[in-house]
DNA sequence: GATAAGTTGATATATATCAATCTTTGCATT
DNA sequence: AATGCAAAGATTGATATATATCAACTTATC
């Protein structure tokens, strides 16, 4: 089970004694930058720290939450569970991301799940603070609103790329997102299985392997156990490009 | 070519003699509910009413644009142009709907492009006006970041719809939105080609027309010219619901 | 040593493409 | 206003293909 990090944890308990400003300063395009000291301290008063084991859940779509959350350590899953029992995962969530909920100002449901896929560590921040906050400071609210409309522009994105482009070009999507957009190296231990790179890329995991070792062969890429390397970007750029 | 409405237009040109007061009084859900009368006095008093014609583009997807529109009249497009040629339809912009680009906050460049799909009367206003209101009146700024969210929402649903499920749910759904959605109405006079709701469904025309007329045949819908009507919603939904 | 994950091959199928025909619409000319 | 014609849109059928499914097998992991 995932567990509670009390008070006493020196390091993340309250704003001052490191967390949450450490969390601003490592990541500098975190939404909360625009806060004022004072606004920050009321905002994270209450907050909880959590520690959340490889696959556990963080959030489960269709259940009612009124939390936002500000990751920390560690990478999640944000995906949606569809009907036929398949997943589309949306994205990876990474220290610094701030995640809100589809049910944000809108009826506290959530429109996705959140599961971690390495061990994570994040704080829960009662959302009711956000409309607190908002009164106080605009500026706020804009980069708040921007972070939403730059989400709304990837979500469009994805929607065309997974519609129009073939296989092998949503698999170099994938990996040139891993490479540039999470680990930014060019090699990297992947923390997903091959059922969630497909996931992430809308196909089965046996069409994902495939083109994977295409990719391979043709010397794209360069697989050594669970580390992927990128070895030629701009060759996947190009299939990325033409579909 | 559109042209603008110059501030003759007693109907229009400013708060206090119509438009945008009685777009408010119509439409209940507006993003500017929350505003007081001086606060939309300030949003509108520099803003243009444009008239469109069938087919003209309002926004086109990559040029920069400072504007927001409020949609006064008519039907348009709003959609994707992805790199292979093809469009993707994302929704439908009906009286009364506020529609914030990409670039809002955000570098101004346009993510998608809109047209005319009917002769079209709506409101362009400065975005910049926006951040003002924000710093005096918060509800807005929640009003506007709920719309966002439930935008992200609808995206959210749409890229799972689109991959994960077969033509005919695809076709369902098209045909329940604009039932739902748009019209309001069993009976509806479709504004949109055979290739337009093709898009909207992520198919080709061809495909699009053969599984309209299983419909007919099954009489879950007839057709008669550019009018459609549903006859049995509930065996679209079931349509919709298994994929 | 058992269970899950990864890989590879053969086959089935949903959907696109191509091509032909039919229908409607807009427009110029009388 | 009526006529004819061109262009666009809609429909239908035959075929090609991208991708999923199914099945067998191998490799890794606890």
């Amino acid at each position: 089970m995932a567990k509670i990090l009390n008070s006493s944890c020196d390091s993340c308990s309250k704003y001052g004694n490191g967390c949450c400003k450490t969390c601003i300063a490592e990541h500098k395009s975190n939404v909360f930058a625009p806060l004022t000291d004072p606004e920050l301290e009321f905002l994270v008063e209450e907050k909880k720290q959590i520690i959340y084991n490889k696959g556990e859940t963080i959030i489960k779509q269709n259940t009612a939450s009124t939390y936002v959350i500000c990751m920390n350590d560690g990478l999640a899953k944000v995906y949606v569970e569809s009907d036929n029992g398949k997943n589309v995962i949306v994205r990876i969530a990474k220290p610094g991301d701030f995640i809100t909920g589809g049910g944000l100002f809108n009826g506290s449901v959530q429109h996705f799940s959140i599961s971690a896929i390495t061990k994570v560590k994040c704080c829960l921040i009662d959302s009711a603070k956000l409309t607190r906050l908002f009164a106080e400071n605009s500026d706020f609210a804009v980069t708040l609103l921007r972070n939403h409309i730059k989400q709304g522009n990837y979500l469009l994105n994805k929607l065309v790329n997974h519609t129009q482009k073939y296989m092998p070009g949503r698999v170099a999507d994938t990996l040139l997102y891993l490479k540039n957009d999470i680990f930014n190296t060019d090699s990297f231990n992947v923390p997903l299985t091959r059922q969630e790179l497909a996931e992430m890329s809308n196909m089965t995991k046996e069409s994902f392997v495939r083109i994977l070792h295409q990719f391979k062969d043709s010397k794209a890429i360069s697989i050594k156990g669970d580390t992927i390397k990128i070895l030629d970007e701009s060759s996947l750029k190009t299939i990325s490009k033409n579909g």
